[in-house]
DNA sequence: TCCTTAATGGAATGAAAGTTCCGTTAAAAT
DNA sequence: ATTTTAACGGAACTTTCATTCCATTAAGGA
C-alpha cells in the first residue's frame, strides 16, 4: 500500500488528528487563493497549517492528494435542488448557486485549482467527475418534476439540462476567462429553457420507437 | 527588460534559430501529451528538444512562455469559419472543429495544458483569452450570415451564439471530465439552435426597437 | 571570403521541494 | 492509572529544477 490517505484520519477521530486535518485544509484553501495550483507546495502548506510536513505527505501524498480531498469535503457540503414549484425558478436558483461557488474567492480558487489539478492527475481528476456527476444528478430532479408537471416535454433528459446551465459559465470561468455575472446566468437560463421547452433535451436514442 | 521572448527569434529568422524553435514547440507537445502542464519541466524540454536548457530560458522564460508560445502558433494556424449556405451546416462545422481540437490527442492535451496554466499564469491566460476570443469572433460571422438570410431573429448575438456551441463540450472535457463524442456534438448544435430560433440570443438591451 | 555579433549550449551553482529516519506525543484501550 | 500504538514532527538527506557564466557556433552583412 502506498496510499496512506482513505480520507485522512479515520481511524483516530480524537483531537488532533481532526485538528490537523482542518488546519491543512484550510492553509491549502488559502495557498490555492493566492498561488493557485501551480504555486502550490507541500512545504508551504505543512509550514501554514503549523503542521510537520512528515504528515502532510504522509495523510495526503502530494498536492493532488491535498485538492482532491479538499473536493471531497465540498460535496459532502453541498445542498439538495431547490423545489420552487417551477422549473424556471429551480433552474435559476441551480445556475445563481454555480454563479456563487465561481464568483467567491475562495470557493472559485479551489474548483480552478482541481480542474487544473485534474488535467495532469488521475486522482483529482476523480474527485472532479464524482463531485460533478453527485451534484448533476442531484439537480436533474427540477427537470424529473418540471416533466411531471407538464412544463417540459416528456423524455426530457434532465442530466443535460443541468449541464446546460453550468456549462457556459464554467466555459467563461476556465475557457476564455471572461468575467462571469448575473446576467450569464439569467442567460444561460433562459437559453437552455427555450431549447428544452422546443424538445432539444428530449432523448431519442433507438429509433425502434413504434 | 524581463522578456526576451517576443514570440522568440524574430531578429534572425535564419535556419539555426527556426530549427531551435520548432524543435522547442515539438518537444513542449510531446511533454505536455505524456505528463501534462503540472510535469512540464524546462529541463525536460531542453533536453527533449536536443537543444541547451539556457536557449530555452533565455527564449521562452518559463513553462507557461512555452504553452502561451504554443497557444500563439495554434491561433495562426487556426481556420477561417465555414460558410456552407445555411446555419446548422456552419454550426456543425464549428462544434466539429472543436471536437476534433479536443479530441485529438496532442491537440487535445495542449488545450487542457494552457487551460490549467491559465488558472495560475497571467501570460498562459492572455494568451487562453485572445485565442478563444479571435476564434468565437471569427466564427460569429456564420450567424451575422444567418440573420442575413433571414434563419435566425434579428439581433442575435452572434458572439454567444458560438460560446454556446463550444461551451458543452469544454465542459465535459475540463470540468465533469466525461468522454465527448459526435453525438455531444450535435446536441450542442440542436439545442443552441433551437434556443436561438426561440429568441433566446437576441440582445434586448435598450427597449427602443420600434 | 571575411568579419561582426546574435544565438547557442556545456557546465557550474544554488535554492527549493520531495522523501525518509527516528524519537516524541497523545488518543484509545485495559 | 497504566499501557499500547497510531499519528505527529524536527531534522537530515536527496533529487530536481531554475538560473547564470562564458566559451563556441553560425547567420547575415561587407
Amino acid at each position: 500500500m502506498d496510499q496512506p490517505s482513505r480520507s485522512a484520519g479515520t481511524v483516530r477521530p480524537g483531537g488532533r488528528t481532526a485538528r490537523v486535518r482542518a488546519a491543512v485544509m484550510e492553509a491549502t484553501q488559502d495557498e490555492l487563493v493566492e498561488h493557485g495550483f501551480h504555486g502550490l507546495t507541500m512545504d508551504q502548506v505543512a509550514a501554514r497549517a503549523g503542521v510537520g510536513k512528515t504528515t502532510v505527505y504522509r495523510r495526503w501524498g502530494s498536492r493532488a492528494g491535498l485538492v482532491a480531498d479538499l473536493m471531497t469535503e465540498l460535496a459532502n457540503q453541498s445542498t439538495p435542488h431547490a423545489d420552487t414549484g417551477g422549473v424556471e425558478d429551480d433552474l435559476r436558483a441551480n445556475a445563481l448557486s454555480v454563479l456563487g461557488a465561481i464568483t467567491d474567492g475562495r470557493l472559485g480558487a479551489t474548483f480552478q485549482a482541481v480542474i487544473a489539478a485534474a488535467t495532469s492527475d488521475q486522482q483529482a481528476a476523480a474527485a472532479l467527475r464524482s463531485f460533478y456527476l453527485r451534484r448533476i444528478e442531484e439537480w436533474a430532479n427540477v427537470v424529473e418534476l418540471a416533466v411531471k408537471r407538464g412544463e417540459l416535454p416528456e423524455g426530457t433528459d434532465g442530466g443535460e439540462v443541468i449541464r446546460a446551465i453550468s456549462a457556459p459559465l464554467y466555459y467563461r470561468l476556465v475557457v476564455t476567462r471572461e468575467p462571469v455575472t448575473r446576467e450569464h446566468a439569467e442567460h444561460s437560463v433562459s437559453r437552455t429553457l427555450a431549447a428544452a421547452r422546443a424538445g432539444a433535451f428530449v432523448v431519442r436514442e433507438t429509433p425502434e420507437g413504434s
